[in-house]
DNA sequence: CGAACCTTTGACACAAATCAAGTCACGTGG
DNA sequence: CCACGTGACTTGATTTGTGTCAAAGGTTCG
């Protein structure tokens, strides 16, 4: 495997404070790898035995029920760590994380974890990335407790897009492959709602979308649709 | 103020591994307060100033929308830390906190958290905290998109008699005031809903209820309405 | 004794799930 | 390169679980 790049951490977050000796110690530790749409990185409750950080690409994070719907609890975007367990003392992971595009990651064993806490920025910015994430988990619960169909659906979209969107002509593009059946387990519908709704907003203008792919042409109609209260 | 008891914090898990000495330095900074049923503690995106150790009595972690409805993310019990923004590295409580019974808590100013951190156990115990917070809510976020209304109220129902609940004559009782409201605010319906619910649960003898008082006469039967696979 | 609040029940309406077909886009292999 | 198969998407018809509206009864407490 050739050498890693010290440049692909230098300017992330968990590891910004770091000298460069130390981010050549951390990426002689690491492991590369890259998934193809649609693999699973780790499964709910398998043991954690590494943890992440995603490189390029996009993730889902889903937990099943047993009845064998799935239902998608948040996205992971590049520069995020991820299956960081240990940092909840967990010994097995909480979700399963799927590639929902082509993705590149880099992982360390979990022994490692103890070690890395003590550089200096790194536990901090693990820990404000969890509440980051129990932050939207907290706000998706609420939705989802309160709001309509439509109002979910719309907050949906435009949370992806803002994590995730691209300008391209004419509007903002998602930047991974999406489903109506992905939106419909984002927001406890069906994909025959969804396709409704994106097919009424396409007859307005708001969005425009080819197959596995949505962009947003409108975004400002799509934030009344969503209903923010005024 | 009297001395608190240092057997108050002896049998916690966050301090269970201290020095009979730590415990007192511990107490002889703590607040104690009395809060009324219905007090709220702190409210979301307060300044988070203070974390806080539920000694007796029950707390519901509410959010609010902007709409004005609210609700229910999880409940406290006694013996947990609470209000440890600190711990995800937040400086704003990210909900509410209020008694749902006339409840006991000490608290400690946020600037001796670090403090904290470096006692034997406390972090960790801190952290395990969060994580079974962080599931409780993922499984509350799965039932709510995947799980139709008479399940998410069986489910919700079941998981505060087992927080909480006590044996009486008959049944285990829940062991803090709560109303058709409170229910429907944890399970994203109406009280007219819940009413109905557990008025047709009354009739085949799975609980009793007076006033704010729910009796789960027949755990087995209610866990089957539940939905669990099997 | 009255006010405030919790609870129950019925009637009705409607949003969204379900049922059902069928079209369209894409990748693969012959 | 075309045929075929699979997965994604659309759209209509029908059903139904829940919310909404409305009214009244019960309990608690000052």
């Amino acid at each position: 495997m050739p050498k890693l790049d010290e440049s692909l951490l230098s300017d992330l977050p968990p590891f910004s404070q770091l000298e460069r000796s130390q981010i050549r110690t951390i990426l002689d530790q690491a492991v590369s790898r890259r998934y193809d749409e649609g693999t699973a990185i780790f499964r709910e409750g398998h043991e954690a035995d590494r943890f992440y950080l995603l490189l390029d690409g996009y993730l889902r994070v889903i937990r099943s029920t047993e009845g064998g719907e799935e239902i998608i609890v948040l996205h992971i975007s590049p520069g995020q760590l991820f299956g960081i367990a240990k940092a909840l003392e967990r010994d097995t992971y909480p979700a399963t994380s799927i590639a929902a595009a082509e993705s590149i990651a880099l992982s360390w064993p979990m022994s490692l974890w103890t070690e890395f806490t003590t550089y200096p920025g790194f536990a901090t910015e693990s820990y404000k990335t969890l509440g980051r994430r129990l932050g939207e988990i907290q706000t998706t619960l609420t939705e989802m407790a309160t709001q309509a169909v439509e109002k979910r659906v719309a907050c949906a979209v435009l949370r992806m897009m803002n994590q995730s969107g691209r300008r391209t002509e004419g509007g903002v593009e998602i930047g991974f492959p999406i489903t109506r059946q992905n939106i419909s387990d984002m927001t406890g519908t069906t994909l025959h709602t969804v396709s409704r709704l994106l097919s009424a907003w396409e007859k307005d203008g708001v969005v425009a979308s080819r197959r596995k792919r949505i962009v947003v042409t409108k975004p400002h109609e799509l934030v009344l649709l969503s209903g923010v209260q005024g």
